[in-house]
DNA sequence: AGGAAATTTCCATATTATAGAAAATAAAAT
DNA sequence: ATTTTATTTTCTATAATATGGAAATTTCCT
């Protein structure tokens, strides 16, 4: 009996409980997508591939959770409010609306690509991203990936910020993560913090094709908030470009304290 | 069989097949209330009276699904990035953070309550409430709370400004809703209807002891997008207040839409 | 270092989520 | 108007899954 469990383990996707949960999840997904005008549950069904009784019960019990708002009118779902609320209290990402609008001004002066991280556990956190209008841009990292702390120039940034005791915990905890990313390893680490700390800034030239440059972003009292970095080719990343990319970007920066 | 089944369904609160939905979304609002400084899983386990391996495999779900995330160094569960990304799409909301500057000015200048409301559905949705600085206050509505349209001033102002058949066909669809408001009958409303055209604000002076006057709020284009009410204690809302009431939200409004 | 508490993995079991069927309702076609 | 077709909703037997106890592991306090 161990064995056929074993197998139906494999056959399947893992069996870890958690079905109902993804399913409802991404029935909440479904119903954001189609947020504007409301999405019917025959649509959810048919695209989810899920029978309509089981979504007329998950989608009740979202609603039931105000999560999701049922229009008995249009027979449509829309997000809730209670789900509007919960995004509301997850402060720590409001970055994002706060400096969207710097990233546009650097993507739209720098023609390259420009990104906003945020420290979260031993990893840094893309949540933001605006590409310019230069044809060839550096997208290989995206909204809503992790990296971690130290692989990438925003990234890099936020580690030298911080105290060494900490930055060298960070350094040990992610030792085998590094190993994906070529160049660096704990030792290439500590030695680029180094330099950042001299320059002001972080650069990441360690990468074939293209190079990045970031700085980090605090608050009034000096707080950290996250970092703001440019990706461009590397050929028009020459050593001058950098220091003056990293100069701009903290004007921008300062700029948008202002408002 | 199905007399065990009935019974099971009666000893223990309903048995509809979304308890691990709703013990999710529990978690999720315990992760909330806790993001400031997350939250551990012995915590959540406690307080919810859920054993730990359960709530160890919802939280993992959830983080998986980025709703949830987790710092492996301080051990603590936060809100997640996808959740932040999910609220933000419900747009419908956004009135309430958008105004709130208004309620706050507007609580201040009268000293009563005043609220938010939005349309959904066939109801009116409250989502946002700022108390003022006089003792007695008109609480009876709250943040989240629904009411058929028409009840209330904030609610009638919308269900006035609507075109007649849309009116009509509310006001049938709601005929059961309104027994449970005295004064609320269909043939009261559609008077009510009335005289706030005449007037351009809502007035309830139906209820016992308290009066509101509420407002439409629209977009540059003339397009509905809620509506503004302020409660107070019946004797300090004469005719005359009531007037002046209305004018003096019209301003607000009119304020806040050039800044 | 040692003991207590918290976290995480494992897995047999019972409970619960599931999906088919059918009823009720709504929409579309004739 | 009347039928046909599609969609939503309820119901329930059953299979599949969520559950939680137990044990292993890690972390936190003395």
């Amino acid at each position: 009996m161990i064995w056929a469990t074993r197998i139906a383990l494999i056959g399947k996707g893992k069996q870890d409980g958690t079905q109902s949960l993804h399913r409802a999840v991404a029935v909440l997904r479904m119903v954001a997508k189609y947020n504007a005008d409301g999405v019917k549950l025959s649509k959810v069904s048919r695209d989810l591939k899920i029978p309509p009784s089981t979504v007329h019960r998950i989608l009740s019990a979202l609603v039931d959770e105000g999560m999701v708002c049922f229009n008995a009118f249009s027979k449509r779902y829309n997000l809730g409010f209670d789900l509007y609320l919960l995004g509301s209290q997850a402060g720590q990402y409001a970055l994002r609306d706060q400096y969207h609008d710097l990233l546009d001004r650097l993507a739209q002066e720098t023609e390259d690509t420009v990104f906003l991280v945020i420290k979260s556990g031993y990893d840094v956190l893309c949540i933001d991203r605006v590409v310019g209008s230069s044809p060839i841009q550096v997208l290989n990292y995206d909204i809503g990936d992790r990296r971690p702390l130290g692989v990438g120039a925003g990234s890099l940034a936020i580690l030298a910020s911080l105290p060494d005791d900490e930055a060298d915990h960070i350094i040990r905890h992610n030792e085998r993560k590094y190993q994906a990313f070529k160049g660096f390893a704990p030792d290439d680490l500590k030695r680029m913090i180094g330099v950042c700390r001299q320059n002001g800034y972080a650069a990441n030239t360690v990468t074939r094709h293209w190079i990045s440059v970031g700085v980090c972003l605090c608050d009034q009292s000096g707080d950290l908030l996250g970092a703001v970095s440019v990706s461009g080719i590397d050929y028009k990343m020459t050593k001058k470009r950098q220091k003056e990319m990293a100069r701009l970007i903290q004007t921008e920066i300062n700029r948008q304290k202002y408002r």
